[in-house]
DNA sequence: CCAACTAATGCAAAAACAGCATTAATTATG
DNA sequence: CATAATTAATGCTGTTTTTGCATTAGTTGG
């Protein structure tokens, strides 16, 4: 049995013809119809019902339809990972991060990476569903940077780094550090409250700390669009100091004493030495 | 790529040796070799590190046999499943079952399936791991009976019936309904309170819901023994009233107010319609 | 009843595969 | 240090499998 015949079974089980199929896969429709009777053939499992005019699944065919379809997906990203370890520091590694570490310690961590690694391609993404243990586990990402830190067995989480969140306000703003009050009055430009990420959450129970119920004027996820409305006077924000970095004009950060963490995390029984060489190169760069 | 290459690839990566793996799988040393040469370079992947006299993994190699594994092993449980929707009424079907329903529910549920679908196998577990979602999603089990309810998006769950728990007493014991004193002094002979089944969860409950540090002189896991040894006087006991079908002689049965329940529990999506037929069949029975 | 369609199959050429015998390199032995 | 033993790769040859073309045979729609 071959994974070229399980993929022209699913090609089928979709197309449900022969000849449509055999021109999708770019074979002849004899050959097709004789690969999947040599299928039929070795699992002893009828998998179409077919007359000289028609084809359908038997119902073992759909079972088998669903399961392989799942099951080759998964051979295939394996097969993706492996390929990765081979190629070493000449490959790719899967890197997901949150929108807040953009200013200040992505950058850093890049740079350092280009220095160290010079042949490696890093592909980036910013994951909008933010389950990291699935992502890891899946191989759909290599190292997930996050602001929470992950239990997991066959996952590794270290913290790299503290640091407080700020009010962001425009310059001159009547709020400083020894007048920090009617805060309830202010209109807030901030990120996705109603989202499930951990900033969002952190956000929400600082505000209920402090009795607070915000006027949210503007939503929006993309810190650098926040800072620029700050700028502009059209309300505060409140962000990890980091962002700081950015230098956007006519803002002041003012530290709150709640604090955010950055975590890294990697599979536990990581093979790819590249990927282990580049955590600790993302750790010494939170060093120092 | 075949999975036969993988099958191969994966006794090699276990021996890392080529003439003993070739003896081990049937094929001559040269055809093995140049399998995995074929599988290395379809690939693009290198799998072994070898010279003319060893033999061993790569990471990507390592990283592939760990991956490979599970999915191969999958994979066949896959085929079998589907083989026996393919069978139907002829092929096999898994049923596992708690070891409390061997006396009344079963034998009259086994004999109504031997009527109904007479060339269909049965083959029949009490499982040690009572993990039933696990069992039914790995295609394990096609139905399991449980005590409790499951409670999983994937699956469905119903209740057969319910039945009292009955102190059980050899004849003549000075316990009766009106009686129900001093249970505290009585030896117990039960099953494995210290297990983790719901049918012991609920043993635990009911004892401290009485106030009772029940003695157990002796745990059985067997129904049938343990009303054997109640008969001989050696203690009294608790079970399902349906124990009382065993028919064993001088003992007695006396109905508490706890119940206990029996569901049946199948794969939502199920394919194999013989597999549904049974399940309409252990609900008939249970109706009766 | 004919035309269009479609899955299966006979056939011949091409490709892939198997196993024997041998090679080439390494390690162990006396 | 020479020789034997070990072991993975490879050249070769006969066998099996696979391929695609052309054709067949059954079905459907007009």
């Amino acid at each position: 049995m071959t994974i070229q015949q399980i993929k022209y079974f699913l090609v089928l089980a979709k197309e449900l013809h022969f000849w449509n199929t055999a021109e999708k896969v770019f074979i002849s429709q004899s050959s097709l119809s004789r690969q999947i009777q040599a299928l039929e053939d070795e699992l002893q499992i009828q998998l179409f019902e077919r007359d000289k005019r028609n084809v359908k699944l038997t119902n073992a065919g759909k079972f088998l339809q669903e399961q392989w379809r799942e099951e080759i997906k998964e051979f295939d990203q394996i097969i993706r990972q492996a390929k990765k370890i081979d190629e070493g520091k000449t490959g790719t590694i899967s890197i997901t991060y949150p929108g807040s570490i953009a200013y200040e310690f992505l950058p850093k961590f890049l740079e350092v990476l280009s220095n160290n690694l010079p042949d490696l391609k890093i592909e980036l993404t910013e994951p909008i569903d933010e389950n990291h243990e699935k992502l890891l586990l899946n191989f759909q990402t290599d190292i997930a940077f996050s602001r929470d830190k992950i239990k997991n067995a066959n996952i590794d989480s270290q913290k790299l780094y503290s640091e407080p969140i700020c009010l962001v306000v425009p310059k001159n703003h009547r709020l400083n550090k020894k007048n920090l009050t009617r805060l309830e009055n202010e209109k807030f430009i901030i990120s996705g409250l109603h989202q499930t990420t951990f900033f969002a959450s952190l956000l929400r129970s600082w505000f209920s700390k402090n009795g607070i119920e915000p006027k949210t004027i503007i939503e929006s996820d993309f810190g650098g669009m926040i800072m620029n409305l700050v700028s502009k006077g059209l309300g505060i924000s409140i962000l990890p100091l980091s962002f700081k970095s950015a230098q956007a004009e006519n803002v002041e950060f003012i530290e709150l004493e709640e604090k955010i963490d950055l975590y890294i995390n990697w599979r536990k029984k990581e093979l790819n030495n590249t990927i282990k060489k580049v955590i600790e190169l993302a750790k010494n760069v939170a060093k120092k």
